[in-house]
DNA sequence: TTGTATGCGTTATCAA
DNA sequence: TTGATAACGCATACAA
C-alpha cells in the first residue's frame, strides 16, 4: 500500500522526464512554466515529495545535526534543546539527539554520527576529556563539532559559552556588597567542573580580597541529590561556628540540593545562616520555594552563534558570550 | 582532506572486489576468513566504515525515529527523552528530537519526518486533535507512527500510556481516605487533558461520594507559571470559607505553581490549609522544598514496549501500563 | 566463497 | 528549456 512515489513516476505521469520533475522541485531551477504545473499536478495526485535520503546521498548534505547530552538529570538541558531545535528546524536542520552515557560514549556517537553523515555535531556542555575528541579512530573526515555551554582548548573544536570571567565578577560583586565572610564553593565532577572554569573565578575573586581558605564542596554529579548529598557530608563534618555563610554553587541543580538540606535537614535559615548562589537560572530558580540568585546564560545567542557557524555564515572559532545576573533572595 | 574512504577504495587495497568488503562487514555474510582479515586490515588502514546513508536507500531502513515534543517547559519531558533515547540506541536506533511549534505543526514535521524516510515516529504527548493525524497530505505511506503518555483514539496509531484508571482510583483511594471534604482539578489545555483522562477519573469518583460540584481550575498550558496563575485567580476570586481544600493537578508542574502562590502570596499551608497532589513524580516533587504526593509513570516500560513495537518485536496496539503512587506531605 | 549486474531516488553535468 | 548519462555508496540477487 503506502509506498512512496518517485520523481520517476510523478514523471510518467506528467509526461516529461524524470530530470523535469526534479526541477520542478528545485527552486533556482529554470523550466517552464507549463511544465512545472503539469509535474506539480502529478506529483499533487500521487501524493509526491522528494526523497531527503536520496537528496543527501547526492549533495553529501543531511541536513541533520547530532546533539550530544549526557546529563539528563538537569533540567537546564530542556531550554538548550527547546532552542536549539527550533532555531536549526528554522533553518531546515534537523536535530538527532545522541544520549552519552555508559554504553555509549563519545567516541562511539562521534563514529556513528560521522557513518550517518550528519553535517555538525553540538557537543551540549557533556563531560568529556580533550583526549577523547582526538581519538586516533575518528579519522579527520568527522563532521563539524562544536562544543556549546562549557571551554575547549581542543583546536579545531570551537567552544560557545557564556562569558564566564565577566560572569563571576558580577556575580562576586554582587555577592561582595553583601556582608558575606566565609565563602565556599559547591563543585561538579572534576572534568566538566574544570572547563566551565566558574570555582577557579570565585576562589580568585575572594583570596584577593583576603579570604584564606575557600572550602571546596564537591558533588558526584551534577544532580539535586548529589548536591544535597554534598552540603549534608559538609554539614555534619563542619562545626557551627566554622562553617561557610555563602555557598557559591556550580549550577542552580546543586543549589537546590544544598538548600533543601540546609533547611530541611539542618534547620537553617536561607539567606540569614547560609546564603546561597547557583547558576543557569533554572525555571525554579524563581520559584518562591528556592528564590535563588542565579546568572542567566544567553541561550538564545549561544544557540544562533552555533548555527550561524554550522551554516558557514560564521567563522568557526570559540566565542564568549555575556549573561545576566538575575539577583532573588536567597544572597 | 578528511573524505571517507569507501568500500570500493577499500576493496582495491585489500586486492578484492568491493562486494567482498561489504560482506566483511555484513554480520551473517559467508566470506573466507582471509578474505575479512584482509579486508579489515585494509579497512583500517584507510579507517573506513560504511556509509549508512547510503546502506539506508538501498535498505529502506534508517534506523531513526522521529520524537515529537511541544512542551519543553515541562521538566518532566527529560526523563522520558532520556530512556527514549538510550533504550532505542541500545537497539542501534537513534531518536531525531523534533520541536513541534507554532512554525513546524504535526502535519509539517509527519511530511518531513516521511521524506527523510525515518522508521517512526512517536509523538511525546504532544497536544494535537485526532483529525490532524488524518490530514489528507499525509498519504497512506506515512511511517508507523505511536502516541506515547497520552491516549489516542486514532486506528493505526497505537498509544502507550499510563493506566489512568487503575492511577486516579490508587489517587482518590489514597486521598479519600483523609479528611479532605472539597476537592478541586487543575487541567491544562483541552486538548491533551481530554487525551490524558485525569480530570474526568478525579470528577467522577467524587461525584460517586456525593461531592456536589468540583470546581475546575483551568491552566493555560503545563507551566509553573500557568499553574501559579490559575491558581492566583482561583483564590483571589473565591472567599476563604468556600475554597477547595484538596487541589488534584493534572501534572506536578501545575501542582509547583498553584503551591508556589499558596504559600507564598496567600500564606496558606500545605496540607493544612490545601493539599496538593500531582502527577509525574518530577525531580522536584521529591525535594522538602514541595515534598509533593505524585504518580509515577512508568517510563522505562512505556519506551520498552515503543522499541519493541518499533523493531516489530510486539504487536502494535494500544497498551495501559501501571505506575505507581508516591504519597508525600502535600496531600 | 567470490565476482557481476542491477537497483535505491536523488543531483550534477553536459548535450541537444 | 529539456533529456540523457553518470555518480552518490551501498545492498540484493544471481552466476560463476
Amino acid at each position: 500500500m503506502g509506498r512512496r512515489s518517485t520523481a520517476k513516476e510523478v514523471a510518467e505521469a506528467a509526461g516529461v522526464s524524470k530530470w523535469t520533475v526534479i526541477r520542478a522541485f528545485t527552486p533556482g531551477a529554470s523550466i517552464a512554466e507549463a511544465s512545472r504545473e503539469k509535474v506539480m499536478e502529478a506529483a499533487r495526485r500521487l501524493n509526491y515529495s522528494p526523497n531527503l535520503l536520496a537528496r543527501s546521498l547526492a549533495t553529501n548534505l543531511t541536513r541533520q545535526v547530532a546533539a550530544f547530552v549526557d546529563d539528563f538529570a538537569n533540567p537546564h538541558k530542556l531550554p538548550f534543546l527547546a532552542t536549539l531545535t527550533e532555531i536549526l528546524q528554522s533553518e531546515g536542520l534537523v536535530v538527532t539527539l545522541i544520549n552519552i552515557n555508559r554504553h555509549f560514549d563519545h567516541v562511539h556517537a562521534l563514529l556513528n554520527a560521522d557513518q550517518r553523515q550528519v553535517d555538525a555535531v553540538v557537543l551540549c556542555g557533556t563531560a568529556f576529556r580533550d583526549e577523547t575528541l582526538q581519538d586516533k579512530r575518528l579519522g579527520p573526515g568527522t563532521p563539524p563539532t562544536f562544543v556549546l555551554a562549557r571551554d575547549s582548548q581542543i583546536d579545531g573544536v570551537p567552544a560557545i559559552t557564556c562569558d564566564v570571567e565577566t560572569a563571576m565578577a558580577e556575580i562576586c560583586d554582587y555577592l561582595a556588597a553583601k556582608p558575606y565572610r566565609r565563602p565556599g564553593f559547591m563543585s561538579g565532577p572534576r572534568t566538566l567542573s574544570t572547563a566551565l572554569g566558574r570555582q577557579r573565578l570565585f576562589s580568585d575573586f575572594w583570596r584577593n580580597r583576603g579570604v584564606p581558605a575557600i572550602p571546596d564542596i564537591p558533588a558526584a554529579d551534577y544532580s539535586i541529590g548529589a548536591g544535597a548529598a554534598a552540603m549534608r557530608a559538609y554539614l555534619a563534618a563542619t562545626p557551627a561556628d566554622q562553617r561557610l555563610d555563602l555557598l557559591m554553587c556550580e549550577n542552580d541543580v546543586l543549589a537546590f540540593g544544598a538548600m533543601d538540606v540546609i533547611r530541611g535537614e539542618f534547620h537553617l535559615r536561607v539567606p540569614e545562616d547560609i546564603a546561597v548562589a547557583g547558576f543557569d537560572n533554572t525555571t525554579f530558580a524563581a520559584s518562591p520555594a528556592y528564590d535563588l540568585t542565579s546568572y542567566e546564560q544567553p541561550i538564545e545567542a549561544m544557540v544562533r552563534t552555533v548555527a550561524d557557524m554550522i551554516l558557514d555564515r560564521a567563522e568557526k572559532r570559540t566565542v564568549y558570550l555575556k549573561g545576566r545576573l538575575v539577583p532573588r533572595r536567597s544572597a
